[in-house]
DNA sequence: AATGAATGAGAGTTCATTCAT
DNA sequence: CATGAATGAACTCTCATTCAT
């Protein structure tokens, strides 16, 4: 019963039928980690979830609506695990050890989801040819890490940073996590432990007085 | 004049084939740094090319050829523009901020071609799923900042740096400047020796003893 | 209650069942009129109806039972009024000019429902590709039209008939009043009243002696 | 090559191309008189003109550019055949028994065509649900025949006429002559001469002073 | 008596590829 | 050399119908 069926708003999708939903997303995920994004059509993610290609359209409106959900989804698990271990640190510099580390772990535990959200993010276009994702991610993904950057440049603990600068610094931290998962998905040997480790010390020296 | 065509090796496309591979190429590239590796389809380049359909698979034995071909003579250009810059350098430490410097000119004067192989990269895959590149990039892209980085901490100019740890270093680098050229062809107002220098600052930061 | 699920005949539905059919067979209508027969899909009578598709399929053997009860329903509510107002006259003469406009005061009174049943007219067809509705419509509503012409002709008022001629005129009758119906539904401002008159003078003139 | 290909006007159109075109259009012609509108699939117009489907979207941009170009050769041919014929007349009087008798005559040469073009005109819509051609046809097939009854009016030769009452007078000649088509299509064995001689007598009672 | 879920066929459309000219 | 024409597979989406609950 997708939202083209049901006009009223998301909140009034019955329990079994978001469970449904999250179902396909899961096997949406599946199939993007997988075949990529431009092979991972309806007709795969059906076929992965044992399902006909008709059930996906009875439960999203198209696919886009699914592919959007797999982002949505993300974002909801994603800040709902690394939020509250950032904002438990009392310096900024903790802050960012935390922001890396806690990050590290959630793609380590979510390696698929976080890999198509990121086809996601570099692909799924609107229909003015615009990348779907890019000012979501600006102002969830980036911003944070700015703030922090700020903050611990106003505390004397980080050197100095213009807003430009700022945005290189928090480009290069994301580009860096991001980086992390495409490794995790090619099957590359890498412990979690210590690739955070090594990124920690990275941008504890490139942000330090 | 297609491999398929002629099925003796490359070396015998004559200088006018060779031209008009590369203008097909150019097109390509543009149509890509358009629309996106899933939306550049044979039509829209040869819209673009303002030829026929035709004509593409006439020099080249499919898309796939024609698209490693965007790689191929990126990876040329790209070698032959920074390679002499940075073996130029005496220091390890003056070669990683030529690297970066060298790479972000190149990026800047290449946007839409280093766009389109950084979509390729992340797009193309063969028939077994796997990405086109990824063994390609690590040869070719990823070593030689390894190379820089063990040489520096040979002449103890560079922190200790374990063949992990080198790699993540190299992957960090690496995704610092591809996230440029994404940067770059959303628009954003950055100015490519403010970008340079903050990348130079922190890799120098990141890697000195 | 479908015939399907109750292989007995019609008077066997309950007075019940009658009423839900006929709720249904509202909406079939109301959605035909609206978007014409090729969109009114059972999902668009059941989301007027406010209702699921299944409730149709319960009720209605399949979709050609509900379209064929929209038609039974029409000739019998446009027996019910116009027969007796055209019988209850004592001319041929007057019998036409009746004919004329109680046919448009039903069209006016029943807009909607006359339209769907023209869209079902020209559209519906049997498996074998020919127009479900032709015959009946032959037989019920042309012959009628015939013997008040017959009549005419043998009571010395109406001009001179061979079977062929009346059947061309019983067809220029019918087709001006239904597409009097398609006027209405393009909103045309006419006025009921001055198009039946037209319409009597029409024919009045066209078969008098 | 269909326009959306080829973004240039029609004018540029091959003379092969055009009639390539045109030998689809008259596949489709000949589907939607078997078939009828709502069955007359792209799939059963390629099956009929024993080519792909693939064919048709070459040719044309879409299925609607396709049902266009029907009613658009339609209306050509047509005004081509029956204005000359109609303007050739002398008295207003002539003219309506001309318009009559050539129009018949025209849809028994082209009974499919005419068929056909009356199916879109009651059945194809714009995305906003409205008739797509109910404009057109106001404009091109029921002014000709106001314009007639006015001359008529204005020489003495017909009887009054208000500006209502001149169109319920078109359309009631116009939809007896469309319903000519239907009974062809449907095989009654009529004969066109007996049909138009019925008509004219008909309409020129209706009309006489 | 009604629903929500699922199906599978078929719709229009796109596209890489082939090939006669 | 290049084209225009055609193919056929795959795509997303719609829909009448079925059925367990």
């Amino acid at each position: 019963m997708s939202i083209k069926n049901k006009p009223t708003n998301q909140k009034e999708l019955s329990f079994i039928e978001k469970a449904r939903r999250s179902q396909i997303v899961e096997y949406a995920i599946e199939t993007i980690a997988e075949l990529g994004y431009s092979q991972a059509s309806l007709g795969q993610i059906a076929k992965r979830a044992k399902v006909s290609k008709g059930v996906i359209s009875y439960h999203f409106a198209n696919k886009e609506e699914l592919l959007e959900q797999i982002a949505i989804e993300y974002y909801l698990a994603w800040q709902a695990y690394t939020t509250p271990l950032i904002e438990a640190q009392k310096s900024p510099k903790e802050m960012l050890r935390v922001y890396i580390e806690s990050n590290l772990k959630f793609v380590y535990k979510n390696q698929k989801h976080v890999f198509a959200v990121i086809e996601l993010g570099s692909n799924l276009r609107t229909a003015d040819g615009k990348l779907r994702f890019a000012k979501e991610h600006d102002e969830t993904v980036l911003l944070p890490i700015e703030n922090i950057l700020t903050l611990g440049m106003q505390e004397g603990i980080f050197r100095e940073f213009t807003k430009q600068s700022a945005r290189v610094m928090a480009l290069t931290i994301r580009n860096a996590i991001d980086g992390f998962t495409i490794e995790l998905m090619r099957n590359s040997q890498f412990d979690v432990q210590e690739y955070s480790n090594e990124l920690v010390t990275i941008f504890e020296r490139a942000t330090k007085k």
